[in-house]
DNA sequence: CTGAAAGCGCTTACAG
DNA sequence: CTGAAAGCGCTTACAG
């Protein structure tokens, strides 16, 4: 613990490039120039300078750098959220992706600006015109017309921005998606193949949730394949919550059981949320899953092994997601051709279709 | 889509606080003061500036500002990980720490930089001494002891920065952290009130993991206070991972069966996840929880609630933690008192513990 | 290969 | 109440 007879350092006080300069005895320039790894700078000199650095613990200043490269480094990962949603609770299937994005920035030297959002902020005005980020990440669920107008103006103002997503043809900006149709398709298979043929889709299958529409009309394609179809008497609208999940449950057992007396055999659940709340509605109605209803979902998130019984799904490859989130958003920072892309999905058989 | 015959705009340059004072007949100072708020402006020539600025679609360069304000109004969080960790998968209770540390940053008009390290990066020079955040929340699990030292330099160095973890007494820095030794006591009480008495730890108890550590001997209180006492010969090392716990458990059962004949009634698992591994590894040795063996885990994360049975477990109010931590950086940031703080644990009964 | 200088876009003490 | 000016800490064209 006994000091060296160090000149005392003054802390606080960080380190400017001038100090380095001084050290080193070169020009403040010739710091930078080290610094940004400029080939103009003579090895020895080079060393001196990589010295200073070293001793006075030095970084550079990214407030100054990016102020005057006009650039941040910084990419901005913008989460909406239903303004209903629970306080407390994000869709793990966004967490993961969160989780993915975050190593995929770290990967490419990008610093991550992280931020909830209700899709009634002010958000394209806060983080691109601020320059507080080279460019921006959408996420989340939504209603997709209510927002598109959003996305025209962030085309407008040249802002920089990938969204996850359906990948649409008519769509301002680039999207990276599941192949949610496809995705829908592996389930109607599934499930066709299990004789099935009266299947109920819980979530909104019109064009304001695109990616459900998707998985809606993959799983029709696949019963037409085998001569059936889906009922739209058999589809209930939930957005993504399990309490959505459960409520729409109620609902189509109260139209199975009254006037409308449909039956069905299966359901495809738009999310693992949705069809966890389902699971519980059908627990307490006495409907045994896999026996009375088999059951699948749509995300795979962490929870979907641990329900009773554990739930089958399709799996959206969220690694690949984040890093090609960040890579296209970079390519579109730096001016360089971009463009949107579908992400294969992939069905996860467990308990809950009695495969 | 007819373009109205406003000027076409110049887009991707960006508006200056120039712009704006030529645009409102002001100095630039001017229109910073008005958009600093500061008292000294003129109520008209506030309100010419405040049009030009809505005109213009303005706002302030962040930078520009952090650069002269030595501030950036933004947090860093570092999320530590256990190397060995699966990449993909982040604990899922840190992952709902860091929604509310970020809901908590929104509301206190931060913004937060979120970045995963490992434990042997090279973390602190990156974020505090490049000024890319004013302060740092660390958060993660990880060896205590190996990693103090980096503390130590934090304090050296003046960083600002506030942890989450166990509370202890001689500690560098500040720290937020649950009761841990009174959710420990929770879950022995609820265990000893059971008619359990001899309570199997599956986790690290050593003051490497000092939250651990905390839990252990609250349990161990809890059974002292009805005449029993944790057994060391019931403790099994396991860290975080659900597959730590399916190891530790499969290590208890055949101490159980072995040469060392340890009997138990009860497992208290120091993380969810560890339960979760363990719940796994007892169905596999036909074990039956809670018939056989009562189950109770810690951290109360969301899958806890679809496990088979259901986890009983101790929640920690991670919301509050979210907001704690982010107002006690700020007040060190602002060199005001702040101090560490424990939050209630709460225990959460289910069925694994057959209460 | 290196240095002196301009300038990125702000904020605020200073002088009126 | 307002403007002119200095300066935050960098990066890079320019001149040698």
């Amino acid at each position: 613990m006994s000091r060296p007879d160090t000149p005392a350092p003054r802390r606080r006080t960080k380190a400017t490039s001038i100090d380095i300069a001084h050290r080193a005895g070169v020009s403040q320039a010739t710091v930078s120039r080290v610094l940004r790894g400029s080939p103009l700078v003579n090895a020895e000199t080079r060393r001196r300078v990589e010295e200073a650095v070293r001793e006075l613990n030095y970084t550079v200043d990214r407030h100054a750098s990016s102020l005057r490269l006009q650039r941040s480094g910084t990419l901005a990962l913008l989460l909406f959220e239903d303004p209903t949603a629970d306080e407390s609770h994000i869709n793990p299937f966004f967490l993961s992706m969160l989780g993915s994005i975050t190593r995929a920035c770290a990967r490419a030297g990008q610093d991550l600006l992280v931020s909830f959002q209700q899709l009634s902020d002010d958000w394209h005005a806060d983080y691109a015109d601020s320059r507080k980020a080279d460019g921006l990440i959408l996420l989340g669920y939504g209603d997709y017309l209510s927002y598109r107008g959003r996305l025209d103006t962030l085309v407008e103002q040249g802002t920089r921005f990938v969204r996850w997503g359906a990948v649409l043809p008519d769509q301002p900006g680039l999207s990276i998606g599941c192949d949610n149709f496809h995705g829908g398709e592996l389930v109607g298979a599934h499930l066709a193949g299990l004789g099935c043929r009266r299947v109920a889709f819980l979530g909104d299958a019109s064009s304001h949730y695109p990616e459900f529409l998707d998985r809606y009309r993959g799983c029709d394609a696949a019963l037409r394949a085998v001569g059936g179809a889906m009922d739209p008497a058999l589809q209930v609208d939930a957005q993504s919550s399990e309490d959505d999940g459960y409520a729409a449950a109620r609902e189509l057992l109260a139209r199975r059981d009254g006037g409308g007396a449909v039956a069905f055999d299966a359901v495809f659940a738009a999310s693992d949320l949705i069809a966890i709340g389902a699971l519980r509605a059908f627990e307490e109605g006495g409907l045994d899953v896999p026996g009375d209803v088999r059951m699948v979902g749509f995300d795979d998130i962490p929870a979907a092994r641990f329900t009773h019984p554990a739930l089958t799904t399709v799996a959206q490859d969220t690694t690949s997601a984040g890093e090609l989130l960040v890579e296209t958003l970079l390519a579109l920072v730096d001016g360089q051709p971009a463009q949107s892309r579908m992400l294969p999905a992939q069905l996860v058989v467990r308990r809950s279709s009695g495969a």
